[in-house]
Parts: structure tokens; C-alpha cells; sequence
DNA sequence: GCATATTTGTCCGTATGTATA
DNA sequence: CTATACATACGGACAAATATG
């Protein structure tokens, strides 16, 4: 599209393009947020500043930059004098999250009484996202589907903030979701959850849609919790 | 407790005593956050690095370390080759703010059946900083302990991640509270409201207390819009 | 438990680019 | 349009804290 080829290099030059709006500082921070969600940066992953430094050809004083906004996002924690680390989520982190996603979905969806064409276009998308992940057994890519149908159901709120909060607490769920090593088994059973949630907005019964959302994130927490738990025995947090 | 008298200035030295677990940048952060929100350093103040730097005694690095997280919780603007400025908000911003508060607040007081002792605790104490503050004459107390009547309601969602989210919210806020340049008038009036939802809570009267919550919000959200939309045509926002 | 190596925390100087009087 | 002020980003330095053998 535009010049050569550009999917090769996710690297620091890839916005260097026409429009360099942004800093080096929050370019390193948004490729780092992106190994971290993809997993190829784990949790509990030590980060030094000269080797990240040099891998990303950054120096000390800008990677620590990108360091304080990813610490404020919750994707790393700094601990002083040693650094920072990819975090690793508790089982107390897990269940907050799902408080939190209880609550703001849950009165986002029921912030209407009636839900508009431009409201439910970006839940069909979501879902026919999520479909044809899975019909070619990208079942990873069904997991980021499922993240955006709920991203879609905080935006029925209408509202930039809980947008931003959202997804931010939908990011940091991504990093208790790469514990869950089969992620057919785990992402597949809410496609048709997520479906029949869209069923019953377009049919306009809110309340139901909300009932069943609200049953899903109960499910989905449980679920976690009994893997989050067996795997927080064996590897322990650092301090 | 610990060395001479302590309480005197509430700079940089502040929290160096014993337990020293906290950088330079975040105690920078907190200090400029506090400026911000009492308003000595008001909206669109531009912070250029070299004289903020001087002023705190600490480095350029240090500094915008301590800028990043403060853009990151929306109190600063960071124009990129231009610097930071104190955030000015404008009408979508104040809308957005109540659309949430009104979204979030009010989903944490039904988040609950009936309230017990230790939840009901925290409110009365707010409310009741709030009528000592007003016996004094202290109206901008008076405001403060609004906010901190609020911040309670949230804690009924018994989240940190909620607390946290409305904390920001509400520091955010603040910034446009500076334009309303009659303190006790625009103050006052909610100590009445905040009891009465304290009352209806006691009451174990819940959807009462949130109806009344909703009010509350609408109300405000509209009397601080007049007074912003009259004094957004004189000082124009810097881009 | 100690001595040493490593890494962070913080500062400074400086070159380059960008915006503005 | 030029001059000036300022932000961006880098690299080096060193003390203090931490990790390691």
C-alpha cells in the first residue's frame, strides 16, 4: 500500500513514516506492549535497561520513559533498584478483573434502552471476526476476536474513558490468558456465548443479554481461577 | 517519630525518611499532581523541563520520567516538540467525566443488596469532614471531602481497580472545578445532597440512594457546563 | 557472610530538530 | 526569514543498591 513492503519489520522505524507524530519513547512502549501481549515477552520476564536498550537501539534515559507508561498500564511492575518485570497476575488480580468487567460491561450494555444500526455493526464484526478465526483454526486470533466483541460492549456506554479503562483492563487479562495452554479448548466455547449475547441485543431484550453476559464472565472467571491456581503452585511470584 | 519536626515543607526531602521506596520521579510526579489539583499551577500553565527542573531540584531525565506518568493520568498534555501543559478540559472531556462517574458510581452502590457496618463507616466519615469543614468556612475543604464522599461510594464496588479508575476520574475533574470561582456557592449545596444519599443508604433503601446519586450527577454536570461553556469563549484552548 | 560484578538511579553535556517571536 | 528558545535523544559518568560467586 504504501511504499515497498511493510509488514516485515514491526521495529522502532515502522512509524518513522510521513506522519512522525509520536515519540521514540512511546513507540518503544507500544512495541513492547505488543511482545508482552503476544506473549513472546512472558510474565515474570526480567527487562534490563542496557539489553533492551540495545535491542531496540534506544537509550537508557528513553526506554526508561516507555518503562513509566507501561508501569502505569499495569504490563510491567518496577520494582526499585531491580528493575522491572513483565507482570505476573494473582489470583486476586484475576477476580478483581472480572469485577471490574462485571460492572462496566454489564451497565454499559444496560446504559440503553434500545440499540441502534451503528451500535450493533461493530458487534456483528466482532463476532464474524471471531468465526472465521475459527473456521481456519487460528484460535489465537479467536481470542483477540473475543476481546474486541467485549471492547465492542464497553463501547455501547458510549464513552471515550470507559474505552480507554476497558481496554486496558482487557490487556492486562491478556496476560493470565497465555497460562491457559490450550487455547482451542478455552477460546472455542464462547463464540456461540458471544453469538447469542448479540442474539438478544438485536432482538432488543437488554436485560437478557445482560443476565447472559454477566453468566459468561462468572463462567470464564472460574475457569481461569481453577488454572490460574494449580499454575501459581508451581511457579511462584517474585516477591 | 523520626528525626526533628517533619511536617514543615512538603517538597522533594518529604519522603526521605526511613523508608526511602520510592524514586525521584514518582515523588516529582506527586509533587507537580499536587500543584496541579489545589491549582497552583492552573490549566494550560506551560511546565518547560529546564525551569520545573531547576525549581525541584532534580534533572531534565528525571523530570520527564515524572511527565510521562502524569500525561498518562491526563492531568498533563504532552504536545510533542512543544512540552507539557496542565490539561484544560473542555466540554466533551466534562461530559465524558459525568457519563462515566455516572456509569461507575452508581453501578457500585447497586452492586450491593444491603450495606453493613464497616461499608456504611467510610461514608459517614466524609460526609460528616465535609459539614466540619463547612462550620469552618473551609469551602474548598468542603469540595475535597465531596470528592472523597465519592471516591467512598466507588469502594462500595470493593474494587482497587474501581477505586483506582475513580480516583483519577475525579483528580481529573478538579481541573475544571478551579473555573467555578465561587467555592462556597457551588460547594455547598451538595453537603445536603450527599446526606441524603447517605440517609437512603442507611436506610437500606439502595435503588432510592442510586436515583438520588443520578440526580446528583445530572445536576452538577449541568452547572458546571453553563459556567465552563461561558468561560470557554473567552480563554480559548491552546490547540 | 564477604568481596566482587552487575544493574539501577540520577545527573550532566551536547547535538539535532522543531516551533515561535 | 532569521534568531532564539526549547524539546528530543543520545552517551557518558558515578554513587548506591542489588545480585553473584
Amino acid at each position: 500500500m504504501g511504499s515497498t513492503d511493510v509488514t516485515a519489520f514491526a521495529d522502532l522505524e515502522q512509524a518513522r513514516g510521513l506522519l512522525d507524530r509520536t515519540s521514540t519513547a512511546e513507540r518503544v512502549a507500544s512495541i513492547l506492549r505488543d511482545r508482552i501481549l503476544e506473549g513472546s515477552l512472558p510474565p515474570s520476564t526480567r527487562l534490563p535497561e542496557d539489553l533492551i536498550g540495545q535491542a531496540l537501539g534506544v537509550s537508557r534515559n528513553t526506554l526508561r520513559e516507555a518503562f513509566r507508561v507501561l508501569s502505569h498500564e499495569r504490563l510491567l511492575v518496577h520494582q526499585i533498584n531491580r528493575g522491572v518485570f513483565v507482570r505476573r497476575l494473582t489470583a486476586d488480580d484475576l477476580v478483581d478483573l472480572y469485577r471490574v468487567r462485571r460492572l462496566v460491561e454489564v451497565a454499559a450494555v444496560r446504559a440503553n434502552d434500545r440499540l441502534g444500526e451503528e451500535q450493533l455493526r461493530p458487534l456483528r464484526e466482532t463476532v464474524e471476526e471471531g468465526q472465521a478465526a475459527a473456521k481456519d483454526d487460528r484460535w489465537v486470533d479467536v481470542g483477540t476476536a473475543n476481546i474486541h466483541f467485549h471492547l465492542a460492549l464497553g463501547g455501547l456506554a458510549g464513552s471515550p474513558r470507559v474505552d480507554a479503562v476497558l481496554r486496558q483492563f482487557l490487556a492486562e487479562l491478556r496476560l493470565v490468558f497465555h497460562v491457559m495452554n490450550n487455547p482451542r479448548e478455552f477460546h472455542e466455547p464462547y463464540l456461540e456465548r458471544n453469538l447469542e449475547i448479540l442474539t438478544l441485543l438485536e432482538a432488543g431484550d437488554i436485560d437478557a443479554a445482560a443476565r447472559a453476559l454477566e453468566a459468561y464472565l462468572n463462567e470464564a472467571e472460574r475457569q481461569i481461577l481453577t488454572v490460574l491456581a494449580s499454575s501459581e503452585r508451581t511457579a511462584h511470584t517474585p516477591r
